[in-house]
DNA sequence: CCTCATTCCTGCGGGC
DNA sequence: TGCCCGCAGGAATGAG
């Protein structure tokens, strides 16, 4: 279950299943009219939101992509709309008499009698923008690398890039631009599965041992993946993120204080990089000394 | 180039 | 009862 119920931040699973169900539901379809609500949601489009809507409006979707945390639709006209759902953020497809959202940022009503798209985004670190010449990567988040599910994934280029950084695993695995979807919930599951406290000196990785967290980073994303799919046929579990946002079998997230499933030693909590991190006393001890003091 | 602290935002819950 | 404060956290940004 997520931490103390609060609803779940999206990470790599959910923004795929999200990416899924508007697929299912945009492709093919053209854009009629586009409100923007909050302009803090569309704070990365420099031009403006007037210049928003009125670069979608007449475009038709073509796709829907992902990489990392974005996603992103191609549209005909050889733009893109980029998306990212932030902490909050939610992409709904709605009947166009439904009642707004309170958070509601974004509308999209299209050219036919179909459900409205809309961006839903509470807290607004998420937000929507438009890159020009962006169907295949665009620009604006060509420096995110990819995930370890995507089958261009290099094991061996990461593993070696892991293995420069001259800073703690964790922090490794929270950085897009050499590895995407991880945040700083799955990074907890990660190292947990891996017996490593994420205070560990990335340098001081083995080969073997790098390769070894990456695996358990990747089954960590996919089994979320796959149990995100099992509920998954209906237009409103995908994209409203209500059911959508399964709940994650978690070992160490959110579990100060209860015991391991592995040893039984009560899951510590500590704060690292101004959030929470959780982990195993026993089964991850904080590395010896210092970081200074390596060298 | 590399590393890292700061900043954005709102709702909730605990303490007093 | 109500106010205040901490917390939740992805990623852009700029400092060093």
């Amino acid at each position: 279950m997520p931490a103390a119920g609060r609803p779940a931040v999206p990470e790599l699973p959910e923004v795929e299943t999200v990416r899924q169900g508007l697929a299912q539901w945009v492709i093919g379809r053209r854009i009629a009219e586009v409100r923007v609500l909050h302009p803090r949601a569309v704070r990365r489009h420099s031009a403006g939101a007037a210049n928003f809507a009125d670069v979608l409006v007449g475009t038709t979707v073509r796709d829907v992509r992902r990489r990392g945390k974005y996603l992103w639709l191609p549209l005909d006209s050889g733009d893109a709309v980029i998306g990212h759902l932030g902490m909050s953020g939610q992409l709904l497809l709605q009947p166009a008499a439904a009642p707004d959202e309170t958070h509601l940022r974004v509308r999209f009503r299209f050219a036919d009698d179909g459900p409205e798209l809309r961006f839903v985004d509470q807290r607004t670190f998420g937000g929507l923008s438009v890159s020009a010449e962006g169907a295949e990567l665009p620009a604006e988040i060509a420096h995110i690398a990819r995930d370890p599910l995507d089958p261009e994934f290099s094991d061996a280029t990461f593993v070696a890039a892991l293995r420069r950084r001259r800073t703690e695993i964790k922090r490794a695995l929270l950085d897009q631009t050499l590895l995407s979807g991880v945040g700083n919930i799955y990074a907890d599951e990660a190292l947990w599965r891996a017996r490593l406290h994420g205070a560990r000196p990335a340098d001081g990785l083995t080969g073997p041992a790098a390769l070894r967290l990456l695996g358990h980073v990747r089954d960590v994303l996919g089994e979320a993946i796959k149990e995100g799919g099992t509920s998954f046929d209906a237009l409103y579990v995908n994209v409203n993120g209500e059911s959508g946002y399964f709940d994650r079998a978690l070992n160490v997230y959110g579990r100060v204080d209860q015991p391991c499933r592995r040893c039984g030693a009560p899951i510590r909590r500590e704060t690292f990089m101004n959030r929470s991190s959780f982990s195993c006393p026993r089964c991850q001890p904080r590395p010896r000394g210092p970081a200074s003091a390596r060298g």
